[in-house]
DNA sequence: TTGAAAGCGTTACCAA
DNA sequence: TTGGTAACGCTTTCAA
């Protein structure tokens, strides 16, 4: 950054130092007059005030954030801001916060372990206000640098290693029984979970809730599980052209789908090439609601998550964490997932 | 949490001065330790780099930015990440961020002219090495000022009010050409453009594109311009239960949503309360190729933004701007959008 | 009610 | 190569 050239940038920029000189006051006082105006003469105030305004001072959040040791950002490290439900919780936490006064800055690791532990760097040098964190499911380190430094975290979407901190989860395990159930009201008798469990915990969650749904069957229905490596449209197409080529009996009738976008791969890859049919021959439902399932060629049934509520409540948390940090208790909030049907899956006309 | 128990928070932080003590060097010498290692003697840096370890050193941003008057942050004050091509743009800008070693962070208006405004004055505030900015696009209020603190900001998806600045932009005048002729190649000859273009430039853009492409026709093709209030599927919705009520005779044929969710309402509305069909009836085309807009019931043709690579032209503009501030003069780049024909518009089999 | 001055945790300069 | 020290722009005591 050249300096040289005269005065036309950064040198413009007013302080509070060149605010007091033009006020004829001293620059305390007009810090006072900027964050406790009740402590200066009206009249002061208001000379000040027009000295501000004439000189479009603006105050320089470093510098206060440094000297006060506080901050008015709080950030959200967020998984991955293309699925919908991530975005939503962003909007709630959003609100909360302004409703605070704060500002909600996001981060988008984009499901990339070296983004997100970039990002959780960048906010434990850069002192926020607090942190919501969705993260990778099973990857956390970073944050535990970020909670030392005195930072709160509110962990969404997963689980807290231990119960120090406060985090909102929707309840995986009953979204996988609620789909579960579902197909097998639909008249579905051979299941198929598909997905990444192994460390993922909410998909591993869901899992389980489908076996337990399938194990009140007594048998009657079974459960077979097709793990993906992640859980892409490209995962649920590898596994439709896999499917189209079993042979009937060893075809699943219903299929829970790890994530909206799964699905959405499942049905390409099987009305691509085959004739087999959505629902009738295949029932399939997936999980999120993801907006972003778009190019379905049929209409998605899918387990919806309250991701607004989500990142509200956790906002919610993280504020009175921040506000109150003797009387706050650390909680986990758990909240359910709602069956949204829709053609995919259901066999009876709507 | 109490607190009362002794220190074990932000007391316990490490300061600079703290690894100055325990590795018995000045603090100087940490400072070059860790900016510029090449000053230091080896043997001093890797006595000094086993303390930083050791306690868990980070360095406050905060201090170092207001003592340094530098920051390694880029804002992205962002109109919309719900609308796909948004977060495509941040896709790109974060890639090429992260090339120079800057994190890109994330402010989402959300199509509110409020918190739009509150996010550029937390800018302004809280010094940034430079700002990527996609405004309401009538709506710039804030973004002088922060210009006017020497901090760089380049535009996306709005032109610039002067030339004084850096600009990425996709053509909405050829789009809309684009997307008029492609519905004119598909035989329809009443055309409409529906949306909100009194105050919104870019809309404005694709309707003149429109009447020029119907304009080269010699009176062979119509237009007709439906005006909604914004651009979101209950506008299109509004727009599709008009346009059922319609005599035959004086419905449009073909269709350019000005917006691709627009497009997702209207299809909605016609199918849901007349038995026209798609495309044969009415022809439909979109902008933006929006992932949102999954509840289409009819695969919806679209005018395609190069997102991504707006998003790292503008990102790579800042850098330039950021780190060659003498020789970088600002450009407005241009990119073309693209013409995807899907089931809503294609009246032959594609 | 106001002013003066001591930090906040770094960086960057100049001497040593 | 290192140490000492003056900024950076603000907040916050403590006196006046």
């Amino acid at each position: 950054m050249a300096h040289g050239d005269s005065g036309r940038r950064a040198d413009a920029v007013p302080r509070m130092t060149d605010v007091a000189r033009a006020a004829g006051v001293s620059l305390g006082t007009v810090s006072n007059a900027v964050n406790h105006p009740d402590r200066v003469a009206p009249g002061t105030l208001q000379r000040i005030r027009r000295v501000i305004d004439e000189m479009g001072f603006v105050r320089n959040a470093t510098a206060q954030s440094l000297a006060a040791g506080t901050s008015s950002v709080v950030g959200f490290v967020v998984l991955n801001l293309a699925n919908t439900i991530f975005l939503d919780m962003s909007s709630g936490a959003q609100a909360s916060a302004a409703k605070a006064g704060l500002s909600l800055l996001l981060a988008n690791s984009d499901m990339d372990v070296v983004r997100q532990s970039t990002y959780l760097d960048l906010f434990a040098e850069q002192p926020a206000a607090g942190l919501l964190f969705a993260p990778m499911p099973h990857l956390f380190s970073g944050m535990e640098r970020i909670r030392q430094r005195g930072m709160p975290v509110v962990l969404l979407n997963a689980r807290p290693p231990e119960q120090s901190q406060c985090a909102v989860v929707a309840n995986d395990e009953d979204g996988g029984y609620q789909a579960a159930r579902h197909l097998i009201e639909q008249g579905c008798r051979r299941l198929a979970f598909v997905g990444y469990i192994d460390s993922w915990p909410p998909l591993h969650e869901r899992y389980l809730g489908a076996v337990r749904a399938v194990n009140e069957t007594a048998g009657a229905v079974q459960l077979e599980l097709i793990p993906t490596r992640e859980v892409r449209t490209e995962d649920g197409a590898a596994v439709g052209r896999q499917l189209v080529e079993r042979k009937p009996e060893r075809r699943p009738d219903g299929i829970i789908a790890g994530a909206d976008l799964v699905a959405v791969g499942i049905i390409g890859a099987v009305l691509g090439s085959s004739d087999l049919r959505f629902p009738s021959d295949l029932a399939i439902i997936g999980y999120d609601d993801n907006r972003a399932s778009w190019n379905a060629q049929i209409p998605l049934s899918t387990m919806a998550q309250p991701g607004l509520e989500m990142g509200r409540i956790a906002a919610d948390l993280l504020l009175e964490e921040i506000l109150q940090p003797e009387s706050h208790v650390h909680r986990l909030v758990v909240l359910e997932p709602h069956l949204v049907v829709r053609d995919s899956s259901s066999r009876r006309p709507v």
